[in-house]
Parts: structure tokens; sequence; C-alpha cells
DNA sequence: GGCGTACGATTACATTTGTAGTCACAAGAC
DNA sequence: GTCTTGTGACTACAAATGTAATCGTACGCC
């Protein structure tokens, strides 16, 4: 069952994902330049990620290992099809037209996006 | 102050971007459709919507007629760069790719973002 | 002109989320 | 062998959210 992670979680896992098995207080560490948070409520989030079956832990002496038990990239895939469903009933194209308008595409994720599509149409 | 629209009241804003003004009953009728929520509940969400200024009010005999106070085009903008930059560093391109691997690309959504990305180069 | 009724306003309450303090306990220090 | 201390577990609590019932009141019916 796929329960829902929430913003402050998913800074968590995001740490997590670049850098599989670490300990509470590694996180809370690598955190520190992104978030003030204190350890305890790193060690809050950590809890509910592992009873949401978002990560996994290993014991390691009397610590725990903890680990990413979902990956990034379903993670990923599922978040932007909600989000798409959501604000563009599902198609892509007026996400990137919304992006366009907003003059937020510099050419180069322009000529990486062109070089998707050709790679699609092969 | 651009307050934070939930899911629950964004299902309320697409309705009121879509048909304006309405009054309270008439957004619950056109609801009906996709949610079960009662009467209360919608008038619940449009009352927290005036509050958070993302809906303007006019009265109309004992009625309030309920429209957008803010653009559906601002609103869709500020989402989806929170989304893109939280999930993809800001940069759209990983965005497309995910949906490219995904197989979400039809081939008008890929001749229609084509089209788009023609344009900005001219 | 009293009365029901349709409204918005107010109140309610469980759940989730953000944020953090306290507790119990095992491992290591001496 | 006791004492300290670092850990995860448990507890706490306010704010936001989802969902809804109830209240007060102005209008229109008869």
């Amino acid at each position: 069952m796929a329960e829902r992670i929430s913003d402050a979680e998913h800074a968590v896992m995001e740490v997590l994902w670049d850098h599989a098995p670490l300990d509470a207080q590694s996180i809370y560490d690598r955190l520190s330049g992104s978030q003030s948070w204190t350890l305890a409520t790193v060690k809050t989030l950590l809890s509910r990620l592992v009873s949401k079956d978002a990560l996994a832990t290993q014991a390691q002496g009397r610590k725990f290992l903890y680990r990413p038990a979902i990956e990034r990239t379903a993670y990923v895939a599922g978040e932007s099809h909600r989000f798409v469903d959501r604000l563009f009933g599902g198609k892509l194209s007026p996400l990137v037209a919304q992006f366009a308008e907003s003059e937020k595409l510099s050419p180069e994720d322009i000529a990486e996006i062109e070089a998707l599509l050709q790679e699609l149409k092969k």
C-alpha cells in the first residue's frame, strides 16, 4: 500500500536516494544544510517513513541503517502522473506550454527535450 | 498572500475556473459527478477558499456568487514550478524523460510539444 | 405578519503533518 | 558492576485538511 509521502518526508527520502544506507545521525547531518530540523524531528520522519514502508531498516549494532524501500523512479513516476492528471488532464503538452510561456525553458532544456522526442520517434 | 490551496479545495476551484460565477448549490451540483461531498462540505471549502483570498464573492439577493480571485494560469504556473523544483531540480526535461520512459506520451502529445519548441526557437 | 426554509456562519471532530520533547534501554567507559 | 550516553520508541501538541452537522437569520409564502 503506497502510503502518501509528505513534503517533509520527501526531503528525507531524497537524502537516502542519494546516499543509501545511512543512520539517523548522518541523515540529520546531511539535512542540516537545507532544513533546520532537530535530530528528534528527523527521527520522527524516519519512523513515519518506516511505518509507511517507504524505508527499510537494518540493524547495525544498536543503530539502524535506513535505506529506501521504494525506487525514486517509481515514486517520481507516480507523483508526476498524479500531478499532470490533476492539473493538465493527464496530458504533458500543456505543462510544457506552461513552462514555455513563463520563460522557464533554457536553450539546453529545449535541446534536451527535442533529443528525447527524436529518440521516441525512431 | 497566496495561501496554499489543498486538493479538495482545488476541485472546487476547477469548477469555478470553468463556469465563473456560481452559487454554492450549483457548485455542489457540478461536483456531484466527481466527488461525493455533502453540500455542507462544499460550503466549508468555499469559506476556506474565500478566507484564503482564492475566491471572491458577490451578493446576489440572499445568496453569494463565487468567482475565482486568482487566475488558473497563475495557480498552475506556481504549482508547476514548485513541483518541478521539488522533484526535478527545476528542470523540465527530466520530467519529459520520465513520461517518455513510462510510455505516457501519445503521438499527438509529442507533436504538440515539438510544435511548442519550434515556436520558441523562432 | 407569523413561519418555514434556504443560506452563509459557526462549530465539530478525526486524521495528517510539522515539529519536537521524553523514555527505556543497551553498550561502552572506568 | 555501575554510570553515562547515544538510540530508537513513545508521547505531545498545534495547524491544516477532510468531512460534516447545527445555528441564526433574512425572504418569501399565505
